[in-house]
DNA sequence: ACTTGACCTGGAGTGCACTCCAACCGGTAG
DNA sequence: CTACCGGTTGGAGTGCACTCCAGGTCAAGT
């Protein structure tokens, strides 16, 4: 298999393809005659676990440390299975943080529908509230969002 | 509220702030004497809502049109909702999307485990198997991977 | 009066993840 | 023989989403 043909069965560019091996996420596969790459079939396997990684969050940095670890054979067994529980964690977390918005979504959805319908809604239940022409200084009625203490999205980044 | 108080309170730095600002996301607030913007707290829910939506993965770009959107009030309704609802289905399709990965994951922690184990496993499961440094050229065992009609007109080097 | 610290602006820099490009080479079809 | 297709390389460019910085202003505290 040449590179075209992977690129084509994998759903990758041959630029990504490249790329990704220069990158350390493909191994350096063989060549033809003429300097060519040539892949076996197994690769394929390898690539979809990898889009799999990326579709659920994992950064270029985690991949590319589990492939290295891949490299190193059985010896990383291990380590390899600590990181998949760690990324285990991560998905669910973000399965359940995205299930909590959809039903955010669906009470907005359902709100807008319902003043689209012209029946008279709280606004301070839109969190559209028009801030610049429409400042009224003296609101009372805060509604929910229980003290937001800060926290929201302060880590990641190290 | 000052840009260090809503930063502290949101969670975004005053950087990233004036950033949304400048781009589009947050309306300018109005300014102090001195020239310093001054917010109210029901900016709070929209850097929530913002946030939301980012974090269910919508781009800066979406983001940018429903604010714009938000800025025309009662009369993008309907256009906002709309966008919800395209963002809802792929919010339900990213859910899953992560849980079948989950699935994918307990798999294969799981295959490790009882690699680790010792316990016999056949290593076309994995998705690892070594293409460079174990590369034997009689495999019979293709295992799955239904045939794709080999374009493959390897002349393998000699 | 002076210092501190929070704020202002415009613009440059960063990191990720590609994506595109120019210039070249090798094998096959007409 | 030559056109062309698909491959090769290194390097430049893109888009997103910030993040940082220099150099300045302003208001309040000691």
């Amino acid at each position: 298999m040449r590179i075209g043909d992977l690129a084509e069965k994998s759903g990758l560019s041959t630029d990504t393809l490249r790329y990704y091996e220069k990158i350390g996420l493909l191994p350096k596969p063989l060549r033809d005659a003429g300097g060519r790459r040539i892949y076996d079939q197994t690769i394929l396997r390898w690539i979809d676990f990898l889009d799999r990684l990326k579709a659920t969050g994992m950064g270029i940095k985690d991949r590319l440390r589990y492939a290295d670890l891949r490299t190193k054979g059985g010896a990383s067994l291990t380590e390899r299975r600590e990181m998949l529980e760690v990324h285990r964690v991560k998905v669910r977390e973000d399965i359940s943080r995205l299930a909590e918005m959809l039903s955010v979504l669906d009470e907005k959805i359902d709100l807008y529908r319902r003043m689209e319908a012209g029946e008279p809604v709280d606004p301070a239940f839109d969190n559209c509230a028009r801030t610049e022409h429409g400042a009224q200084p003296g609101l009372k009625g805060q509604t929910h969002e229980p003290s937001t203490q800060a926290g929201t999205r302060a880590d990641a980044k190290p």
